[in-house]
DNA sequence: CTGAAAGCGCTTACAG
DNA sequence: CTGAAAGCGCTTACAG
């Protein structure tokens, strides 16, 4: 079933076919309207390597996971992220293609074979670091590409960001007006970039509240290293009353470990965990969270792609809804210590 | 860069270049190492637009998601199947191309547009149901599929599938052994065909075991309708000793009702879940749960269907490795009751 | 073993 | 408004 078949079923060029089906001028009203019959009558598609070859657009959108499968799979982030992309691509005949890579160099070789292939017409970057190599290579390659995280860490490339800044001040704020004042804080890996936004707002919060504490370990967002640097965090002396955790899984995790050491929560220690889950509802007692609503966090990013890839201008660093905190059992009011 | 420059870069035709390029015969050892010389230094990569639009092969497997979005985060199987799959198909040039769709109808209209755009070369299968209209729309279509789920529902579609039947006679066997006689069963959806198989070893073992109870609730998979499920069995008299929860989300959210009911786990109720993930190990206490490899289920079924569409006749229905019980803290003996 | 050519199914300038 | 044709970058039969 192709343009000829239709072409010849019309009995109009195959040329004309084309315009009509594509809205272009070139043809009658009472053409494009019989030709447009035959294609549905037909259940005409078009072939998508003929169209990507000859207009040199693949009609796809890349986005890779640069993370071991295991923590993939435990955070609900990536997928609830990707929902979100898919709910606005698929409103368009675009394609997502994913890919599941061990590291951020296995990410850079998979972006330039697509690329040289024509396999995707534009990719969307996540877990921003710092310094980010990938920032380069993308810019280099030419190809269109959005940022999720940010601002202003990407070297030109447009980004949608949320604002950890606020979301973190809220948090210690919330804390502060609890009587916390030694707070401390279980961070992720510290070169991507969110966690070291976070560092910064919590070191200025910390300074502006004149916090007692303000310590920070850093994990590679597993639960077992959220377990560690719990157990780090409450050997000191005097303790925290309160901990801030980078995601749900070491929130909960170190909930469960602090339990553990006889401390009850919230009455001894006050839990609050970063992007809230099912599993900050779930557990023992419910954590008190920022929340951010992730899957329009991908959509938004998204469309932000596809307006890059039609050729529009983007802004630069466009910033999503802000995060909210949601308050629940795991923070309570400090225990006066003697 | 084509193989038109290659050409003449190596003084040859493009027919030569592509039969050297591709390992065929029709060029001598000395012109092909040339030529691949020639290729890799211009860093040569095929487009894959092309390439599929001559060898109608796209290059590309789909797999599409039919769940709303937020069960889609909440369950960590998709993450995990999805890794799995990528292990196996990134080791060739294939992509993966993943759409989320709200219902069946819109996944079988995916499929038919995908197809007549020849977008993909295949498509993976999961959520299988009992009555599952997409595997006759497939096979009509002609497309090659491969079925997660089964064994022997799919109509002569291959499939990958892991034996329920043996874990949850394992389950019960485990259960029984503690002295539970009052096992109860909250149960997915009715419709998915992993359900139903589960409801048949479930009601086989309750009348090998001569069981007690057996009464089994049906839900949507989330935490919501676990909850809903618990306090419907709990509110029986007498009591179960023990339920088994159909996956991770809804054993942690039945455990967590059973402990606001007052009940001590597994002191009062001994607690099963379906599917191990972190959930189950974050909980307090642990839940004994039904462990799969699933990032291996996911890799097997990927290379079923690379086989298939290489031409090879596979195996109808073969079987994953079998799941194993995982006794953690949330089984234990029952107690005698009056 | 090599060359010259047709074809995959589209899009799009170029003449009429 | 319409027709006839070239071209996208590959693959692959067909002659020599």
């Amino acid at each position: 079933m192709t343009i000829r078949d239709i072409a010849a079923r019309a009995g109009v060029t195959k040329g004309a076919v084309s315009f009509a089906l594509n809205g272009q001028p070139g043809v009658s009203e009472a053409t494009r309207t019989r030709i447009l019959k035959v294609a549905k009558d037909l259940g005409w598609q078009p072939n998508s390597a003929a169209r990507a070859l000859s207009s040199s657009k693949s009609g796809a959108v890349g986005l890779i996971l640069a993370r071991p499968a295991r923590t993939l799979g435990a955070e609900q982030f990536f997928m609830q992220l990707i929902s979100g992309i898919e709910a606005e691509l698929s409103k368009r005949p675009i394609a997502l293609v994913l890919q599941v890579v061990p590291d951020l160099e296995a990410e850079v070789a998979a972006y330039t074979r697509w690329w040289s292939e024509r396999r995707v017409d534009g990719a969307l970057l996540t877990d921003l670091r710092v310094e980010d190599s990938r920032v380069g290579v993308l810019r280099e390659l030419g190809i269109p590409a959005v940022v999720f995280g940010g601002p202003g860490h990407h070297d030109g490339l447009p980004g949608v960001w949320s604002d950890e800044t606020t979301a973190m001040n809220a948090v210690v704020e919330h804390l502060v007006g609890l009587d916390h004042r030694r707070v401390a804080r279980v961070a992720g890996r510290r070169e991507f970039l969110h966690t070291h936004l976070r560092d910064q707002a919590f070191q200025a919060a910390v300074e502006q509240y004149d916090l007692l504490d303000g310590s920070t370990v850093y994990t590679d967002f597993s639960p077992a290293e959220g377990e560690a640097a719990t157990r780090q965090l409450l050997s000191a002396d005097p303790l925290p009353s309160a901990i801030i955790f980078d995601n749900d899984v070491m929130a909960v995790a170190g909930a469960r470990t602090a339990a553990e050491l006889g401390l009850q929560i919230p009455r001894d220690l006050s839990v609050v965990a970063w992007d809230d889950s099912i599993l900050c509802q779930l557990t023992q007692p419910p954590l008190t969270a920022v929340s951010r609503d992730i899957e329009a966090y991908g959509a938004h990013g998204a469309r932000a792609l596809l307006e890059l890839i039609e050729g529009a201008v983007p802004d630069i660093d466009v910033q999503d809804h802000a995060p909210s905190l949601v308050v629940r059992k795991s923070t309570a009011k400090a225990r006066t210590r003697p």
